[in-house]
DNA sequence: ATTCATCAATCGAACGTTCATTCGGTTGCA
DNA sequence: TGCAACCGAATGAACGTTCGATTGATGAAT
């Protein structure tokens, strides 16, 4: 059973695209397992062979797409990128991914916000969009001395506090993502988070 | 009926309160009428003599709320600040606001990013989250050229998202509101969008 | 001063629908 | 033969909403 669901059958990723789909149009609501067989072409029954319960089925799919995010983001980081460049890359790859999978961003979105997140909190307690790896990278800044000498947290809050942000206003159009704002928006992060005592 | 509604009947307080503190709790999913009903006191049936139907609960709720977010956050703003001060004030009331009223930032985070939201879009136009006067806000330190030189809607991403990255994290106890904490943070935002060109 | 009509406010049992889940069955591979 | 994959009608609980009944305040008519 769970074999398969590391080998991704065929029935099962089309239930995860059924998912994100009617969660992304029609809420967390509006997505009821009837829908979801119609939608992805699955019986019910056969839903319920690899998943237990509903429950399961969102909290699969989101460790799914959690580690989708997480394979996305830092992929790419050439070897001479300096730290500022990396800093740069990371957070766009960021912004990139969700504008690129905007099913997977509302399914995160409404996730997070429900208290079904708080539940799970133990099991999540790992990269939460890929942000412990983010506090990695972050964390290397500040011992480097690059970045501000605060608690990593308050950077990691401006870093994906931003971000996450600006594609909620890229999607509710109030923003375009273009180069030109992109430029601008890292700028304002990097000109916060830079260590202004150091001439780096 | 809508005369009742603004000069807040004790009924309507209470399926107010009992649905922030409800849906805080068990999300939008696990709050049906019945427990509004029950929670406040306030039977079934007159809670739809005041609203038409739950989405129309929500909605009133949510206007409800963003009112009093807006009262919040730009009182005790003092003749004689200067913007940066202002710039602080404002933002720091913003994350205060959302620690103080816990079941109201729960409500938004969840009403924002259900596509209840996008339903309503038409409607919300004004300030969500007091994100117009913010706005009007920034674009004046952009006018007087004390901040970056940018699209208004950049700095907007940046001072609201770090402010919702900034309480989330508090409320997942990643990060706690102290002084110095505040502090930081609001240097790394204020230091991010202030003009470098000009030596305010 | 009393009667009566009106109507908003209040109530909660009852209704029909929709949901998550179950279960008995079929298929086809090992 | 056995077992995993697969199917969808059936089930019972839970949901949003309706509706007929009751109360009490207001004021016009007597």
């Amino acid at each position: 059973m769970n074999v398969r669901l590391m080998n991704f059958n065929e029935k099962i990723a089309a239930v995860f695209a059924a998912t994100l789909k009617l969660i992304h149009t029609n809420g967390f609501h509006g997505t009821p397992m009837s829908k979801i067989a119609q939608e992805s072409d699955v019986a019910i029954g056969t839903i319920y062979h690899y998943f237990p319960s509903k429950d399961d089925l969102i909290f699969a799919l989101f460790k799914h797409c959690r580690s989708l995010l997480n394979d996305y983001i830092f992929d790419g980081i050439k070897e001479d990128f300096d730290y500022k460049a990396s800093f740069f890359h990371v957070w766009r790859n960021f912004v990139k991914f969700y504008l690129e999978n905007e099913t997977v961003f509302s399914f995160f979105d409404q996730f997070f916000s429900s208290p079904y997140h708080e539940k799970n909190k133990a099991e999540i307690q790992e990269p939460i969009g890929g942000q412990n790896k983010v506090l990695d990278f972050l964390q290397e800044g500040i011992d480097q001395k690059i970045l501000k000498q605060v608690d990593v947290h308050l950077l990691v809050a401006s870093y994906i506090g931003v971000a996450l942000a600006t594609v909620h206003s890229i999607k509710f159009k109030d923003l375009k993502f273009t180069e030109k704002n992109m430029d601008e928006l890292m700028e304002i992060i990097w000109d916060g988070a830079v260590n202004r005592n150091n001439n780096n």
